[in-house]
RNA sequence: UCCUCAGUAGCUCAAUGGCAGAGCGACCGGCUGUUAACCGGUAGGUUGCAGGUUCGAGUCCUGCCUGGGGAGCCA
């Protein structure tokens, strides 16, 4: 037996032509006639499927196969045969088909549109469909690509902790990581909740981010990155919002916020490129059905230089647009949602890095510039989503962060060992995080995260 | 959390305060190359939940639940 996938098949179609293979698959549908039938299978390893063709006088148990329904698990036996001139390049002569799992009326998912919002009531089927088999096909890719990108350049992949002590970040509202008892926890002599009594001893809690780790890091390896889940417990009720969601944060150390913005936009040009050549169907798909002109737009950006601009110039740019912004444009107040859009689609209409914030809105870690008022950090906006990137230099000069970290009421003390690494060979370094599932909406056009997600994890939704 | 829209057959949606319907899907039958096949037929309903107004409520009112879109927070 000669067990083929789907994707060998459309890879190697000459090689397997007129052979007997065997493939294993899903029915996505099934059309009988009087003496034969076609079952269109897909087995999940190409975005196409195997047109199966069966007849009565080939098949002990034709009558059984023109009844499967959609969604059974079958295993087919036959003979390649090369179809040019059809509207697929091959299809299975079916010698034996075996039924391996049966699939009754009441399969939700029909050879017919549904809506997302129902999938993802079944989205423990819906990557038979396929949208989801292209989009969580395409993710795995994008995951590949994000570890090529950087193992390709030398960097270092850092695991950074999961359960952290780290909450002065500030970076979101924290999930507590704890073993005590919730009825009845043990408490100390002012009736407080005793953490000293908790699995680490201390207040602990899912991570919101891994820079500080990767800072570390990145100050004995110089390139470094880290690639894993975030976890924010905010009542965000958004379509790019998780509380679950994946976070790539390289750190670059002997680097500044160009070299930054540099790594980002040829990340993010890597990144487009290896889809546009590994997933040519789904692409195709996406443009075609998800997201019109997706394709050409994505290719217009690989050979478009970002567009740079610092957020004083954003300011001013917003403050002579004839566009009526709901909220005010003023130089301190960050800038809004319609603010980005405005820039990213209608000025620049491609991904623009805005730099140079006012330090009272971005983190206590950013670097604070020459003119005392701004920090030198940098978000990547792109149409349609929004903020995908967001990084920075870091304030490498210890006691400029002491001083930013008092402005952030901050103690010294919870962040000592991040302090000390500006003391023992502390040098310039710069990093960003960037948004897996986000880059994962932009270059599939899907529209909502819980779209690009296998089970989201969302407030108040964590089914499956 | 705030604003807004929606919830009717398995799915997608109609129905002026007056008999709850269609398309798709499912099921049965027909068809010698189908392509989300086509043609004919059959079954399928606590109109999200609880209350109220009315001779009469899918439709109007109140509360709740669920979902979508937008905003804030952010990646």
């Amino acid at each position: 037996m000669n067990k083929v996938a789907v994707s060998q098949l459309y890879m190697n179609a000459e090689f397997y032509g007129d052979k007997t293979i065997t493939v294993n698959g899903w029915i996505r549908t099934n059309r009988d006639q009087k003496s034969f039938g076609f079952i269109t299978l897909n087995d999940g390893s190409h975005f196409n499927s195997v047109q199966v063709v069966y007849e009565k006088e080939m098949l002990a148990n034709y009558d059984q196969v023109t009844k499967l329904g959609v969604g059974s698990a079958l295993e087919v036996t036959g003979r390649l045969a090369l179809t040019p001139g059809a509207r697929q390049p091959f299809e299975l002569k079916a010698e034996k088909v075996t039924l391996e799992g049966d699939s009754p009326a009441d399969y939700p998912i029909q050879p017919k549109r549904h809506t997302r919002e129902f999938l993802r009531e079944v989205a423990y089927l819906r990557p038979r469909t396929n949208l989801f088999s292209a989009v969580f096909r395409v993710r795995s890719l994008l995951s590949f690509a994000v570890h090529s990108f950087f193992q390709e350049r030398g960097f270092v992949c850092l695991h950074a902790p999961i359960i952290t002590a780290n909450d002065a970040e500030g970076a979101g509202e924290i999930f507590r990581v704890t073993t005590l008892d919730p009825i009845n926890p043990p408490l100390t002599e002012n009736d407080t909740v005793n953490y000293g009594e908790d699995f680490f001893g201390r207040k602990t809690n899912l991570t919101v981010s891994g820079q500080l780790e990767a800072e570390a890091f990145a100050l004995a390896f110089k390139d470094v990155y880290t690639f894993g889940p975030t976890f924010r417990a905010e009542n965000s009720n958004t379509a790019r919002h998780a509380a679950e969601f994946w976070m790539i944060e390289p750190e670059i150390a002997f680097a500044d916020l160009s070299d930054n913005m540099n790594l980002a936009e040829d990340m993010v040009k890597y990144l487009v490129n290896y889809l546009l050549d590994k997933a040519p169907a789904e692409m195709a798909f996406f443009s075609q059905y998800v997201d019109k002109g997706l394709r050409e737009r994505l290719e217009k950006i690989v050979n478009a230089e970002f567009s740079r601009i610092s957020y004083s110039e954003a300011i001013e740019s917003l403050q002579k647009s004839k566009e009526e912004f709901e909220y005010p444009v003023e130089w301190g107040r960050d800038l809004q949602t319609e603010h980005e859009r405005y820039l990213s689609e209608k000025v620049f209409n491609k991904p623009v890095f805005v730099t140079d914030y006012p330090k009272e809105i971005k983190a206590f870690y950013m670097r604070l510039n020459d003119d005392q008022k701004t920090v030198a950090a940098m978000d990547l906006l792109v149409p349609g989503v929004g903020e995908i990137i967001g990084g920075s230099q870091r304030e490498e000069r210890a006691n400029m962060l002491i001083k930013r970290m008092a402005e952030f009421k901050i103690r010294p003390e919870d962040l000592d060992w991040y302090l000390d690494l500006r003391k023992y060979g502390g040098v310039r370094h710069a990093g960003f995080g960037l948004g897996f599932e986000r880059a994962l909406m932009y270059l599939t056009g899907v529209s909502n995260i819980r779209d690009v997600i296998p089970f989201p994890r969302t407030v108040n939704s964590c089914e499956f």
